[in-house]
DNA sequence: AAATGATTTAACCGAATGGTCAAAATTAAA
DNA sequence: TTTAATTTTGACCATTCGGTTAAATCATTT
């Protein structure tokens, strides 16, 4: 199947997708993404009626994309430190694939917050907890991890793997100076990033163990 | 001093400073500008000639605004830990009282990396390293942090501070479902990260010791 | 108070933008 | 092969946007 062969409707998908995430809604032009898509900008209305359509359309595929990547760790048959090495493996790796779709999808979320609700609303917060209480039940004692505090666990898990890429002009412009590499970089943070969390949140005692 | 009293130059920038933050470049309008100073649209151009101009002159400020905050740490005399409490502590305040600075500089210095150049230009990282050596030479070795990995550990306790910023839409709108609140979430952050960080960077051999 | 320079405004401009529409081209149905 | 339906296009439209200009207002100096 050729570029040709594709429907225009994903033609045009495509297209969007790519201009939307690069420039934002509000950076995007109807134009740019007819021309990418190498059609007429009519027809970007005849198949999606507005912007804001188009928009939507790629914005929830998107973010969809995005927070699917977070569930097969609930779904895995693996012990609970396996769990954590396997996410920052594949979702580091799925962000190298799509570097830019952090900085889109949150930054158009800070922009309309309203849009969360539609995202979450299928997402039962509760049922989750107790399926993960019911498999890692150990492990979650084991770890001090309580219905309390998941919320600062799971946010920092999120934070580790995510903020390289929104904070990566940054980095690897900092990284640039000092004469490293910011691939390699992302590379090793695949196995310090799980080492880091499961360290974090052990019960060992801190004061009384590093005396080296 | 009342709000008339405030040079024109003065109203503009911070009235641009709201509208840029909350729109970004792309979304904010110099009419929506011009407005919420209170001013006619051509004094705009009158004092900073072009859009261009006024939003650089607004994101180097804000972006300057925001690194400085990491200096501090360097320079006040704690010792190395109560320096990640220290840190923890004032940035998170400080990105309390600035919510979307965040989103707002990560996000336009994604769309254009270049001008990060300008903003790091004077900075030595080198010698902040060696400063940072010599006063931590011990605390360094403690919790072997070294030359090598402390792009790692660096961008971590970042990434424990700003994320929570980033993510905030989804972060609340979860945790709106299960009757949490994003503002003490965030109090409990202030001490959660850098307990977290500690305990993450100790030498402690994790598999020993988390038996119970 | 006259003159000078700085500040502010209303009116205007050209380019770009999202969107429409009727006609043309293509495909499918009869 | 005709007819009908679908897809694609070029030309067009109203609005918005960043920016300009000349005149008006205000403050300062002489």
């Amino acid at each position: 199947m050729t570029e040709n062969d594709k429907l225009t409707e994903e033609k045009i998908f495509e297209s969007a997708t790519e201009i939307f995430i690069e420039k934002g809604m509000d950076g995007a032009r109807m134009k740019d993404i007819a021309d990418h898509a190498g059609i007429n900008k009519a027809l970007l209305h005849y198949y999606y009626r507005t912007k804001d359509h188009l928009f939507n359309a790629v914005f929830e595929k998107m973010a969809g994309l995005m927070f699917k990547k977070f569930a097969p760790v609930f779904d895995e048959r693996l012990s609970f430190e396996d769990k954590i090495k396997f996410f920052f493996r594949e979702h580091i790796t799925f962000l190298q694939q799509n570097p830019r779709l952090p900085a889109f999808i949150l930054y158009e979320l800070s922009r309309h917050p309203e849009r969360i609700k539609k995202l979450i609303q299928n997402l039962d917060v509760e049922k989750l907890w107790e399926t993960l209480e019911k498999q890692h039940e150990k492990d979650l004692k084991k770890y001090n991890i309580t219905k309390e505090n998941i919320p600062q666990f799971m946010t920092s898990v999120a934070a580790m793997s995510v903020f390289p890429f929104l904070a990566k002009p940054i980095i690897s412009g900092v990284m640039e100076k000092i004469g490293y590499n910011f691939d390699e970089y992302l590379e090793q943070r695949k196995s310090y990033a799980p080492e880091f969390i499961l360290k974090a949140i052990s019960k060992t005692n801190r004061d009384e163990l590093t005396l080296t």
